[in-house]
DNA sequence: GTCTATAATTGGATAGAC
DNA sequence: GTCTATCCAATTATAGAC
């Protein structure tokens, strides 16, 4: 079985950039780019992990490749992360807020139609302009989440039982169909992230990326028009 | 980048079931016994493989494990598969006629909400009984599908558009709302195989799984729900 | 902070006896 | 066909100079 050593201890090693620096004879100013530089270094690092995680798994890219395409030496890389699993945890973090961003929208004053069509689009721009954390946070609910299961269990969990409130009221108001809250959640994640973690399946079939304008556009109305109509004639 | 080295040249190594007894002293039953052994022994080993594949991917996992959880040595597993990628290419190639299987069903004189709910069901059935298959495939697809992309290119393309010819004339003949045929076709693939792929979070987010009966029927109907009537009430 | 070794380990694959 | 014993390559991670 895959080790998993040092993952729930991998908030040990402080990154360089936390450490404040200590009282020397520099101006405020130098600090600070020197701070920003550094900072900025494991952003990169951070950023190439992502397109190489996303696309090949924690086990199918090696802390060369990352430092690589990131442009910094091995060792180095290694000096801002203590190892590759922390690297993958920093990673996976940042992805978190990102994926739940979206949702934080719906309020039951909104009028549920627009609410969720307005949902809709807002996903498939995600799909379209960061499809490697899409796919990252695929990856990673297929391994059965190792690393996210306890945020899926609180901060997830909390908000989408809010936000089936929300449905819930609207149903109640006769504002929508009386449909379970629940899987028209997933339902809208489903389609949505489908165009970034089938990208490659969707490019053969349709022949077209999210990136094309257009093909974008007639993804959102089919989605749009899918869950607000449904296909069956009225 | 991750190494693609035999991968081309995969069909090199005939597996040892595929060679013929030669004549021999041996009575035909008793030949028969042994390579329907031999037989199992392979479907053993890919099943291994499939579980496996499946959760860490295909280097996330290692041929010692295949082995000790199909209950063979590591050597022997390679007796059978010349490699790890053979093995792997195995696994998938099973896997996509499993896949394919309930497109075929559509057809033209069929009522479409029938035949689409009844799809929609056979989909949740095989997210049920089979979350691995649909997991790897996901998977394979996150990657870019390297081993599959030809398939993608032949068999799925010409299935996916005779299917499209068929909603389009449903959509003809009034049966059927507008709707672009890729997009319903994504829109099902996502809904129904969220429920294997992203098992998890549905489990920690409803409590529930598949296998739960009850659970499972309500997921049937909420999907067809959406897809046929919509969530805005008429 | 960054680099050049290099240690340490894992894991894929082969050789050859039985 | 199956096993044991290796070989060998790839990687992670560390040590220590600058």
């Amino acid at each position: 079985m895959p080790k998993t050593k040092a993952l729930a201890a991998s908030a040990s090693k402080e990154s360089p950039a936390r450490k404040r620096a200590k009282p020397a004879v520099r101006s405020a100013s130098a600090v600070n780019r020197r701070l920003r530089q550094i900072e900025d270094k494991r952003s990169a690092i951070l950023g190439a992990a992502l397109g190489l995680f996303s696309r090949f798994g924690l086990h199918g890219t090696s802390i060369d490749q990352v430092a690589a395409r990131a442009d910094v030496s091995k060792s180095n890389l290694l000096y801002y992360f203590a190892n590759k699993e922390e690297l993958y945890v920093n990673v996976l973090r940042d992805l978190l807020a990102l994926w739940l961003e979206p949702l934080r929208g719906f309020s039951a004053e909104q009028d549920p139609a627009e609410a969720i069509g307005d949902y809709i689009r807002r996903k498939l721009v995600v799909s379209r302009d960061r499809p490697d954390a899409s796919r990252l946070f695929c990856l990673e609910m297929i391994q059965g989440a190792p690393l996210l299961r306890d945020e899926l269990d609180r901060e997830l969990r909390t908000l989408v039982e809010k936000k089936s409130e929300v449905i819930r009221a609207w149903i109640d108001a006769g504002k929508l169909a009386p449909v379970d809250p629940h899987h028209l959640i997933f339902a809208l994640w489903a389609m949505t992230q489908h165009y970034a973690d089938f990208g490659v399946q969707v490019q053969a079939l349709s022949g077209h990326t999210l990136e094309d304008e257009a093909f974008f556009e007639r993804a959102v109305e089919n989605v749009q028009r899918i869950v607000l109509q449904g296909i069956v004639p009225r």
